[in-house]
DNA sequence: CCCATAACAGCACGATCGTGCTATTTTTCG
DNA sequence: CGAAAAATAGCACGATCGTGCTGTTATGGG
């Protein structure tokens, strides 16, 4: 890899754990130069404006996601089991060390949801990529007969970010220790109401709740 | 009204406004100074610093918040009606005309959530108290009988927050016309699932699917 | 109506912002 | 190794930032 292509990942690096904890639109060209060690316009160089550097951070965050959430997930059987790799995956990532101030497009969807622009498109597009992926998923689990026929991909994916929103302001906001609990809690409630009857039922009590919010 | 404390007052309302569609940092005296028509420093000697007025817009928020929301769902009686009022007042507070960019609070949360002070800190509280009015109102409705007995009330107003979390998310960067739809439906089935059994049942199929993501 | 006081404007300050242009240094390759 | 090319630094620009100080204007109670 050349030397200029080395310094832009260092940049883009240090761009993104900023973001994820003061906004993309905080992240500055000074004080970016300045954690990586180097001058203003030097750094500057590597991108045409500081708009482009926003979309830059956002796709390394996108191909960092697809590295560490979704392809480890594909690799996981058809099924149930690749839903529950994809939001365990997604939850390690929301508390990833490369990201201090928690998931990135949870930040910047607060940040750009009124601000029009290539930034927010390319947000918006890789947002609607991540439901596509999950909502799939949960199709194909369908399909293997491990869900129920009557689920509705789309909208367990509505939920499953629901929970992960969730968590994400309860701990990160309020920093409640009881969130994280709280959302796997949620997250084994929505398998098992998907699950199809007379499946691996739980153990429990209420193994015959059908049918929660999963038509739509 | 003294004079003094009316233009403060529209100053504040416009701040508002700008925070919640840009971000509570983003607001900036000159601009604030440029929209409500007066000069920069006779803007500033009503706010000692920035920090303060970034105080002061929350406060008017959670002034606004407490009179729209609160206030006229505590005049309903007790029991499920009031915690259906806070939930319907508070879906109503997000889409607000004097809100353009959505909720301030949870894009206030997204944006302090690693950035410690007063602001935070107060942010915070206001949350804390919010969660608490609304599982006080599940708690009344469980003493009222209305509820069962092993519902949660911080359970339950968790998970109403994460429907509107998922709302705010959904329906502003994402622009689904579907969101408020799925949020109601979402909401209607955590009333069911937490009335008495032998309650008001409803009509529909699937009356008997008890205790979901209730107990904690 | 007058005058004390509150409200506001004008102006200036140092700092930082994003962004260019021009050297100088460093890397890369024949 | 030497030359072409890439990478980085230095410097400057207009603009805007938050925040003071010093006047001028408007308000409101006796």
């Amino acid at each position: 890899m050349s030397k200029g292509q080395q310094t832009r990942e260092a940049v883009l690096e240090a761009a993104l754990a900023a973001a994820s904890t003061s906004g993309l639109a905080a992240v500055s060209i000074g004080e970016l130069a300045r954690t990586v060690g180097m001058s203003k316009s030097g750094l500057f160089a590597h991108f045409e404006s500081k708009e482009n550097l926003q979309l830059e951070v956002l796709r390394t965050a996108v191909a960092h996601f697809i590295a560490d959430v979704v392809a480890p997930a594909l690799r996981k059987p058809r099924g149930e089991a690749r839903v529950r790799a994809l939001f365990e995956n997604w939850f390690a990532w929301s508390s990833n060390a490369a990201l201090p101030g928690g998931c990135l497009f949870i930040a910047a969807a607060s940040e750009l949801d009124d601000q029009p622009g290539p930034v927010r498109d390319y947000l918006v597009a890789s947002q609607r990529d991540w439901l596509g992926t999950l909502s799939q998923a949960v199709r194909i689990a369908v399909d293997e007969g491990e869900f129920r026929k009557d689920v509705d991909g789309e909208q367990l994916a509505h939920d499953l970010y629901s929970i992960l929103l969730a968590y994400h302001h309860f701990s990160r906001l309020l920093q409640m220790p009881a969130a994280r609990e709280r959302a796997f809690r949620s997250f084994e409630q929505l398998m098992q109401s998907a699950r199809a009857t007379g499946g691996k039922a739980r153990s429990t009590a209420s193994s015959r709740s059908p049918k929660r919010r999963l038509r739509r």
